[in-house]
DNA sequence: CTGTATCCACACGGATACTG
DNA sequence: CAGTATCCGTGTGGATACAG
């Protein structure tokens, strides 16, 4: 549920209980095409992870926010990312033979 | 360094400080093909999140383990599993529109 | 047993143009 | 503004055969 290029991107950016139009999230992931943030927005509100809210009204306004379960995933992605940043202070382990056959 | 379509179900194998051949995590994720076991234990070898010991017999025998930094992942997968396993209790959100025009 | 080497299909994502 | 539609290149992974 969480692949896809730029579905941690988006959550990073509604993290927090951000509230994000359309626009605002192509202008703040300035990478991603509209076909792909649109399509991954889609995927994650089918999961329930974001929600979508409609404004009737011209020209048109969309506005994204995250669930409360799509919230509840920032403290995991958290501990992800500092386990991510331990590896910068981790030696570089050599390629190891085993001297007894073992048996 | 989590991408994949086998490196969660390798580490998952791995977890606890399981040491495991080549045959044995073959057969413990039997949809896998050896090119894609062996291209992603490569991976997770050079990211450091394994650690390969060979033993130089014949016929070869090679184990798999986790190395420390990798070991270090299981908490924070298991809070994912968490995460993940509480969405089958939430309701389903329909379409939202908003009322105000938003002003 | 533990891999390599090849070939191949398809899903994924990027670019562009167009619409209500 | 917020999407759809279309085309297309590439990477990723699967199947199979072969090797040390």
């Amino acid at each position: 549920m969480l692949e896809g290029r730029w579905k941690l991107s988006i959550l990073f950016q509604l993290f927090g209980g951000k509230v994000l139009r359309f626009s605002e999230l192509e202008r703040a992931i300035p990478a991603v095409s509209q076909k792909m943030l649109i399509q991954q927005l889609r995927q994650m509100e089918a999961d329930g992870m974001v929600r979508r809210v409609i404004y009737p009204e011209v020209p048109p306004k969309v506005e994204y926010t995250l669930t409360r379960w799509g919230q509840a995933l920032c403290p995991t992605l958290d501990s992800l990312l500092k386990w991510a940043a331990v590896r910068d202070e981790l030696p570089v382990p050599a390629e190891s033979v085993a001297d007894d056959a073992g048996l």
